[in-house]
Parts: C-alpha cells; structure tokens; sequence
DNA sequence: TTCGTCGCGATTTTT
DNA sequence: TCGCGACGAA
C-alpha cells in the first residue's frame, strides 16, 4: 500500500523535481559515489568535498531511481544536528512522495530505539535490563564510580573518578569486560580499576541504567545473540550509509556489519586527515580495514574542495603533511589565490579576543555593505577560552552565538527536575533518586543517607526498596521516616499520575503500611513510558500505533495542579509541573528572592515548555528523557548566527567565509596533555586541519604572548604553536602584532609578532572601541571604565589593563627569564633532570630562587621544581 | 542536620 | 574563576 503510493506519486513528480541535469551537478568522482548503490562503497572525502551533497543524492538516487523504499535506508551520522540536517536536505529531495522516511539517526539513538524495542529479548532467567531502562550521563557515570571507589575503601587521590572512568571507556570501547581487564591488568592499580569496573556494571544493571557506551555495546549484543532481531533489520535496512566514518570506534563498527547483512551495501563517507575523536576509541583501522571486511569494495576518492581558496587549502595541507601515518592525498580547488592567512599576535587573552571581535565586526560590516549576508565562527582548543570572546563580543556590542559549555540540560534545576522525572519513571534509578532525595532540603541527611546505602548493599535492593524497607521496618529515627515518606509520596504520586491512577491513589491515602498497595496500584508492567509512543523527528520502528495524543489542551494552562478526577495517564508536562508543585521547588527558589534564583525559575518554566512541546509531538515520557540525555553540544549549532564561538571538535562539518583560529600556543594547541604521544600530537594536528579548512575565503590564527591559565592573577608567557610554524611563511601576513617589549626576549622564531617597521601604536581594534565607548557610553555603563585608553601592547600596559578593570595585577616579573645563563628555562625548553630523564618545561612561576618550574617528563607525568635545587639541563 | 565559609584544584576534546 | 569537599557552628 506504502509502496503503490510511493510509485504512484514519484512518477507524476520526477521530472518536476529531478530535472536531467539532476547529476550533472556533481563531478565525475561525486557522480560515481551516487551511482554505485550495490556493494560495499568506501568515500574518502577530504574536506570541503561536497560529502553531504553526496550522501543526500545518493539517498534521493536510491529512491527516485533505484525505487528502493525510503525506509530500507539507514544513514548513520555523528550528532543529532546532522542527522536532523541531513533529514531535512532529503525531504527537500524526495519528500512529500511517501509517509516512509528514510532513517536518520546517531548511532547512538539508533541504538536506544532498537534496545527500548528488543533489549528485553536479551533477559535470562527473568533478569537483566527491561525497556525501561534510563541513559546515565557522565555525570552520574561519576557518581557511581565516586561510590565504587568509596565503598572498596580506596583512595580518591591516586584514582579519581574521571580517569577511572576513562579507563572503564576505554576497556567497553575495546570491548573488554571486568574479567579481561583484569587478567589483562599488570598492576594492583588497573586491578582496581576492573574492580570498580565490575562494581560499576553491576550499579548500572541494579539501576536499570545504560551509559553511552553500553548503548552501543548492548545493541551489538542484542544482534549478535538474538537472530530473530538481527534478521528484522537486515530486512529493513538494505542501504546503510555512515558518515564522519573515520570516528567510528569498534562497537560501531561491529554494529555496522551486523546490520548490513549479506547484502554488504554499505557506504561509509569519511577522510583519515579529520579524525580527532581516537581519545574517544575511534579507529582509523575501520577505514584501513574496510576493504576487508567488505571484499571488493570500491573505494572513490573526492579530491576537489568547494569550499576554501587556494590558498587557505594549501596552509591547511602544509600543515597535515607533517604527519607521518598518513596516507596522503592532494585536495585541489578551483578557487586560486585568495586572501593570505592572516597572523596576529596579541599581547594577552584579553587583547587578543578584542581584536578577534574588531576584526569579524569589520569583516562582516564590509560584507553587508556589499550586500552579502557573511559568518564568521571563532575557534579554540578548550572550551575555557570562550568567556574572553564573549566578553569581547558584547563589548563590540556583536551577536553572538557560542556553542558548547553549559547547554540547557545540565543546568542544575534542570537536572533535578529531570531526575525527578527519572526517579518517577523508573524508582530503581538510584543516582537520580540520591539526587533529589534532599532537594529541595526535607530532612534527610548523610547518616540517613548512608544507612539507606547500607540497606541498599545488605538486601541487594535499590536506594528505592531500601527506602521502603527503611520506612517499613522503621530501620531510622522517627524524624527520618518521615522525612523519608514525605519522599516516598512524591514520587509515587507522579508514578500514579503516569499509570492513571492518581485518584485511586489519593483515596487509598497510603502509609507505611501499604507497601504492598503500591504495588497493586502501580504494576510493574505498567503502561508508563509508553503512553504515546509515535511520531518522532527522524524515524520509527513501527513498534507500537501512536496514540492519540491530548495535544490540542491549552498551552498556558497556569496552575500545577494535579489532575484530580481524573483517570487517564498524565503527560510529561502535567507531571513535571505536579512534581515542582509538591517538592515546593519554585517556592524555595522565590523565597532565595535572588536574580539567580529567578533566572532558574525561568529555566524550569523554559522545560515545561518543552515537555509541553514534546508532548505535542506524541512523546512519551520515556521519549522526552532519551532527547534530553542524548542531545549534545554540537547540536545547539544555529545556523541563523552570524557569529559563532565553539571549540575545534565542535566545528567539524562546518564552514564558515570567516575562520578566527585562535590560542595557537604551545600548550594550549597543541594541548599538553598531548606533548608525550607522538600519535596524539598528530591528532591536534588534524584537529588543526579540521579548523583551518573550516575557513571558506578568510582565515586568522591569533596567539596571546601572555596568557593567564584558571584565571589566576599572573599571565603566563606563551611559546608559538608549533602548527604556525608548519604553515608556509609566504601564505601568511602579519595583521600588525603590536610590538613587542624590546626587553622581552624573543620566543620562538622571529617571523611572529615582529612586523619590522610596524610600530602599532594603535592596533586597529582600538578605534572602534572608542567609537563604542562614544556611542554606547554614559551612564550606567560606566561601572567599568570603558576600554578607550592606550595600546595595551607591552607589560606595563598589561598591568594597566587589568588595573582599569579593577581586577588586582602584580607585574609579571617572572615571566621574563634572563636573557642567558642556565636558568633561562622557559615553556617549551626540553630539558634533562638526573633522577626523571627527559622532559618538558611546561611553565615556570615565581623568580630568582623562588622560581619553580612545571615540566612534564615522558616518564613521570608533570613534576613541580624548584628550578635553583633541580639540576635541571637543558637539552 | 543544615548551612555557611574557606581553601584548593581543575580544563582537553563529546555521543 | 568556579565548583567542590571539608570543617565548624547553630
């Protein structure tokens, strides 16, 4: 019936929308990757190739010619933004001609749909995860490792819960479990850590809970165990497409070949120059290895850039060459010349963000002058440095947008709220229920606390069943059950509002008594999670019908008042605001009676609104909690911005006509914690390629002479990038560095900063700071002196800098090491100690005998010395 | 048990 | 700068 549709109107529109010339807009190379749909397919698409017009043609291809059903498409890609991208770009193509869309999703929310369908197939002897299973973020990740670590008596200090949760990463994404990391462990340190290890699978099984690893490991599993399941899909999916292909870590590519069955019709579109994401398990062996797993794959290589002028291209690949596992390839464009590679070095963070905001605000001026509608995104390594580019910006008064950071999500009350919903939904999710169990405050503190964990280990329950047997057996102070039941109430009033059975609930009028009650009331095959389960933005399995969905209720229903009389399930947005009505959450805000507090009661307000948006689009509760947990940073991208601030990792898959690379220091980009790895200096490498090819026609890379790191009252000196020295020097053109101190030593090579002649007495953002200052100056914005006064291109004018903010200053004596003599180590200085052999100066405080240096040693990690006692040689 | 203050240590990159 | 844990007082 789908498919009769589906020919019908595709004949009628074709020629309508796929006119002839349909391929002849893609080049012979683009125009092979869309033909070739049967067998495997290998795209290696350099940057700025036209990859995504090849994966979207290849879809509409596949269904406008091919006539393979929209549905029997599955395209796989990195964020949910793309994904949503993509999707929208096909629906241009080919929409409107049938209700099956092709699946565009994340590997990570394929997953989640193909385990909340099946994961129950994979319980033995009646235990194991059920489809109601909750997504652990990092966060509670932490949590449970913190409580691993506790409860085996170890010490927090040589293991912290983020590096044993990386370890814990590392291993699911080799696909260890507990047991092989352990035999495999060589010392008493990594086996602790598969201890923890262990301990933390099992928390996660008692919690229901799967963190993003498991996501995918579980649905391999479930492939790999269940045939019925992996039948269905190579079924239903008869093209796979994957991009961003080089990121791909082994469980996904595993998944990969579970899914693409006998057929082998697979295309993977990715580009060895751009894999920046190995620290998370990506492999590139996924794309060596390709040919084997899928004999005669062909492989097409798009080797013509689109996007970047000549000569952005060739300072880009100047710089890649540099690496030695490379295979290599040449990108050529068509657009020659172009504008040199801008350099400007700026004598702080500060001043270098200023002129970061001057620079794109004359840039884009210019642009809507000619009538052009232009971008500019400003780049960095970390995501710390974007609070300078922001001040930078307002101070510009310039739209901005950044992206990364603090998202909606992990807001503190919005992560309450969310763990509320949590806890409603599934009890027996523990890190959510520990935290709201106390907030807002009722009286239940840490000796309660620690006797419910006891509870929890001794009857191996959950923090919920240790709650009830707590109340039950009166097993704490009077004071504590009922601070305890007062808990207990909340929770299973939303949980009776979700089944539908609030009013039976109300009248029951339950006590401690009652445990049984509950569970009469709320059946452990309850309904909840999959109220509405339907339409969403990509794709569905088909699984349930939706439902009717109550949408057409008012949306400015006031009143969080639970829906007494009534007998029906309660939606996301009715439970939401029954659980801020009784946990009093607005009320203690308002009663803080602070802006802050205020802002957060707009936060809450702003969730509302989305489960009342999400509720309008049929989701369940279930659903609401999977977008909120799997939504990124990237994803928060808009596109409308004309300025943009975001981390290097972020703007993979970008472009922009206006590129601002900035922080090119030693340190900081490359990262430090990459200096001992040859391999991972190769990937800051790419990680700069990736940035630097982001740059449509204009690209600046910036450096800050002195920078201060965690804000701390003294800037550091700063060694130039290694990567400014790989771009070729012709390319590059000083954008007028104010000059340097004549007293300060040169660092690096001499090619930065010293502009000869150029004298810079007023780099040329301080005009229009001025003009701001004029315009939008007065009254109350003089709080803080407005930033109109001299160049603050040397130390002095530093100090003077940071004392106009107000901000306390001492003069950096330090950070000018004596020209000569031994003592002069500097960041960057290799240098021999007797005891730790070789390392690296990393940074140097203090002066004269005081000094003491940082230099991270291959061998010992980072060590703090004192640099007239250390015996240190330079090497 | 709670709430405030203080001192310290941290920052890569993210689905 | 900021968030967290420790510690101490009510």
């Amino acid at each position: 019936m789908r498919i009769e549709h589906r020919t019908l109107k595709t004949q009628v529109s074709r020629a309508k929308l796929y006119p002839v010339s349909f391929l002849s807009q893609l080049n012979p190379a683009q125009r092979e990757a869309v033909e070739t749909t049967e067998g495997p397919v290998l795209i290696l698409a350099g940057a700025g190739s036209g990859k995504t017009r090849v994966i979207t043609f290849r879809i509409a291809y596949l269904v406008e010619e091919k006539g393979a059903p929209p549905d029997s498409i599955l395209a796989v890609t990195f964020t949910n933004k793309a994904a949503a991208e993509m999707a929208e770009r096909v629906e241009k193509l080919v929409g409107g001609r049938s209700f099956a869309k092709p699946a565009i999703s994340t590997f990570h929310s394929l997953c989640v749909r193909m385990l909340r369908r099946d994961i129950e197939k994979l319980r033995v002897a009646n235990t194991g995860y059920n489809k109601n299973f909750v997504i652990y973020d990092e966060n509670d990740q932490a949590n449970v490792v913190k409580a691993a670590i506790r409860r085996l008596g170890l010490d927090d200090k040589q293991l912290t819960p983020r590096s044993v949760l990386g370890r814990i990463s590392w291993a699911k994404n080799h696909m260890l479990d507990p047991q092989e990391t352990y035999l495999q462990s060589a010392d008493p340190k990594t086996e602790k850590i598969a201890h923890i290890y262990e301990i933390y699978r099992q928390e996660l099984r008692k919690a229901n809970a799967l963190d993003f690893d498991d996501l995918l490991l579980e649905a391999l599993r479930l492939l790999k165990v269940v045939p019925q399941v992996r039948e269905y899909y190579n079924r239903r999916f008869r093209y796979i497409l994957v991009d961003e292909y080089q990121d791909t870590n082994r469980p996904q590519y595993e998944l990969l070949r579970l899914l693409a069955g006998e057929d082998h019709n697979v295309c993977a579109v990715g580009d060895e120059d751009q894999s920046i994401y190995s620290w998370r398990g990506a492999d590139i062996r996924n794309i060596l290895e390709f040919e084997k797993d899928f004999p005669h794959a062909r492989i097409i290589r798009l080797e013509q850039n689109y996007r970047s002028t000549q000569n952005i291209l060739a300072a880009a690949s100047a710089v890649v060459a540099n690496n030695v596992h490379r295979k290599g390839k040449t990108l050529w464009t068509d657009r020659v010349g172009g504008a040199h590679i801008g350099y400007y070095e700026a004598p702080d963070g500060e001043n270098e963000a200023l002129f970061a905001a001057d620079y794109i605000s004359k840039y884009l001026r210019k642009a809507a002058e000619d009538g052009d509608k232009s971008k500019a995104a400003v780049l960095y390594r970390t995501n710390a440095q974007s609070r300078l580019f922001e001040e930078a910006m307002r101070r510009y008064q310039l739209q901005y947008h950044v992206v990364g950071g603090f998202s909606f999500y992990e807001r503190a009350e919005i992560k309450d709220l969310i763990s509320y919903l949590k806890v409603a939904l599934n009890p027996d999710d523990s890190i959510a229920l520990m935290r709201v169990i106390n907030t807002p405050a009722r009286g239940i503190g840490k000796s309660t606390l620690d006797t419910l964990e006891r509870i929890a280990l001794e009857t191996n329950t959950s923090m919920w069943g240790a709650i009830g047997n707590a109340v039950d057996g009166c097993l704490v102070p009077p004071r504590a059950v009922a601070a305890l039941k007062s808990f207990r109430d909340i929770i299973q009033g939303g949980r009776a509002m979700l089944s539908g059975t609030f009013t039976e609930w109300l009248g029951d009028a339950p006590d401690e008594s009652q445990s049984d009650v509950e569970e009469r009331i709320v059946p452990e095959e309850s309904r909840i999670g999959q109220v509405a389960e339907g339409e969403n933005i990509s794709f569905d399995f088909g699984a349930n019908a939706p439902e009717d969905g109550d949408a057409a209720e008012d949306h400015a229903e006031p009143a969080p008042a639970p829906p007494a009389g009534e007998s029906r399930a309660a939606n996301t947005a009715e439970l939401l605001k029954f659980l801020i009505d009784r946990t009093g959450y607005i009320h203690q805000l308002e009663e803080e009676d602070t802006p802050d507090a205020y802002a957060r009661i707009e936060n809450l307000r702003e969730l509302v609104n989305a489960a009342m948006d999400s509720r309008d689009r049929g989701e369940s509760l279930q659903e609401f909690l999977d977008h909120a947990a799997l939504v990124s940073d990237a994803d928060s991208y808009d596109d409308r911005a004309r300025i943009t601030l975001m981390s290097l990792h972020a703007a993979k898959g970008l472009e922009f006509p206006l590129v601002f690379l900035a922080g090119m220091e030693e340190g900081l980009f490359p990262h430090s914690r990459t200096f001992l790895n040859p391999d991972d200096i190769e990937e800051e490498r790419r990680l700069c390629y990736v940035g630097m090819t982001r740059a449509m026609d204009t690209l600046v890379l910036s450096r800050a002479r002195y920078r201060r790191r965690y804000g701390t009252d003294m800037p550091e000196a700063s060694v130039p990038s290694r990567f400014l020295e790989e771009v070729p020097a012709e390319l590059m053109q000083d954008l007028g560095s104010p000059r340097r101190p004549s007293y300060e030593p040169p660092y690096g090579s001499d090619r930065y900063g010293s502009s000869g002649d150029y004298t810079s007495a007023h780099p040329n953002y301080e005009d229009e700071d001025q003009s701001y200052s004029r315009t939008g100056g007065g009254n109350g914005r003089n709080k803080k002196p407005s930033y109109s006064g001299p160049t603050y291109n040397s130390i002095d004018n530093i100090a003077e800098f940071f004392a106009s903010r107000g901000k306390k200053f001492t003069r950096p004596k330090v950070d000018v090491p004596e020209p000569t003599g031994k003592r002069g180590f500097r960041p960057g200085q290799r240098v021999r100690h007797p005891k730790y052999g070789e390392g690296t100066v990393f940074k140097r405080e203090g002066d004269g005998d005081d000094a003491k240096i940082t230099v991270q040693f291959s061998r010992f990690g980072l060590k703090k010395l004192v640099e007239k006692y250390a015996q240190l040689e330079m090497v």
